[in-house]
DNA sequence: CGACCTTTTGAACGTATTCAACCGATGTGG
DNA sequence: CCACATCGGTTGAATACGTTCAAAAGGTCG
């Protein structure tokens, strides 16, 4: 029934007001942080559509050409590298607030895929639209380049895990991540449900799912999670930040 | 007798009309790529300084507040991460060019350091000032925001690396991707000299300096480069291609 | 219910690390 | 000028971590 709206009706309808940026719970973490409530009517006259994904679903194909980037509004999305038919193929693991599509800007076509973990919606904005804006409001560029330095941030933060952290500090690594964005969307940041299955997860990692598996199992011995499929509970989090700190001292 | 120029004298010299971006060699590769001759004189204007940093000179450390970004005219520098004690802490080798100090838009402070692998000069802008002549000209905003999507995707391509490749995979993809951007500045892509240590391969392939330099080795072995301290010629890039690209298949 | 997918666990294996010795080039001070 | 220290690089041997292969249990869905 949801879908009938979002695949039909160009025209305003109430369901589309109601999920306007101006009102949505996530502007303070989405495009419009920082932005004045006159700034964020200028933004939200520029998504161009709120669009539905399922679990399962394809939000972009590697390949397709890509002039917007898309802000989740709900759900739970991956991105991953079509190509390599190995390991390691999921790039990020995207929650309400973030935006996905920063890397394609520069060619103008998608370099991964985005895929839906559950049911799940995304705002759309074309660069066109953005940079036009943004010309018109300082705040809403420097916003705009803010996230994009952000992404390079998160990607180093990756880059130091796979780099040099063992199977163990990834975990925890990861699992610690999870809990912070859970907690800054006003979830409990000690018990969530993992949306990705465990060789998602080692995909992410550049683990093997058995290593994962493996893991959550020696935590679960140790006393620092308790995990019953894909729900979790950190129950000790200090001894996770200390594992995943320590770069090498005992 | 070079550094008395660029330390002294704020005023115009010759030496700085030399350096300009309108006869700068790099306009091809740097952020005034895609502008008109009109357009460029303006990014021109906004080009702070145009800095030396000597061979193992930092050009700025983590944790300085970052209000500028820096295009590499001459020479060769590293990013590195400063926390990390352990291995990979090395983001990237940067090569004329290209632009450094993305990462420290979001926060406004630099979140890791940049060191001189050789006698270098960069020339600084302002985010400021990149920020309001790209409300000017939208062809420079467009620009911007290609870098720093460009960047994204080289980060990603590094996770790709870092999360599924093999030691040797791993040395191959690093050495084509040196002698790729070595050709597109129009220097030899068979024949270049390393400007960094075993150890910086390392840390930034997540690999130690043995297996590094085992590595040259076996390669040398096998009749696909020849290795002379840091001078490298590289005899059979198809056969490293194989090797870069082989996802597991034999 | 049976088919399929996810997850767990075990055992053997292999790749890259760790520890260690050594070499050559460079630089310093007696 | 040579002894000596240092740094970057090479190579060997033992080790360890994570992978691979394999089997089986638990869940989910037609």
């Amino acid at each position: 029934m949801a879908t009938r709206i979002d695949s039909a009706n160009p025209v305003f309808s109430l369901e589309t007001l109601k999920v306007a940026c101006s009102t949505c719970g996530l502007r303070e973490l989405c495009l419009p942080l920082g932005l004045s409530a006159a700034e964020i009517k200028r933004v939200d006259a520029i998504v161009r559509r709120r669009r539905k994904v399922r679990k399962t679903e394809t939000l972009y194909h590697a390949g397709m050409t890509c002039r917007s980037l898309y802000a989740v509004r709900v759900g739970f999305l991956k991105t991953r590298d079509p190509e390599s038919s190995g390991s390691c193929r999921i790039f990020g693991f995207h929650m309400a607030g973030e935006l996905l599509g920063l890397d394609g800007i520069a060619g103008g076509v998608h370099t991964c895929e985005a895929i839906a973990l559950e049911d799940s919606e995304v705002c759309e904005v074309t660069f066109e639209d953005l940079e036009v804006l943004g010309r018109e409001l300082p705040a809403l560029q420097k916003r705009f380049h803010q996230i994009l330095s952000r992404e390079i941030q998160r990607d180093h933060q990756i880059m130091r895990v796979l780099g040099c952290k063992t199977a163990e500090q990834r975990l925890a690594v990861f699992l610690l991540d999870l809990s912070e964005r859970y907690e800054s969307r006003g979830y409990s940041p000690a018990s969530f449900h993992l949306r990705m299955s465990r060789e998602e997860i080692g995909s992410y990692l550049g683990l093997q799912l058995e290593t994962v598996s493996r893991l959550f199992s020696n935590f679960r011995k140790r006393g620092l999670i308790e995990v019953e499929r894909r729900h979790l509970i950190l129950t000790d989090r200090p001894a996770l930040q200390r594992i995943a700190n320590d770069s090498d001292l005992e």
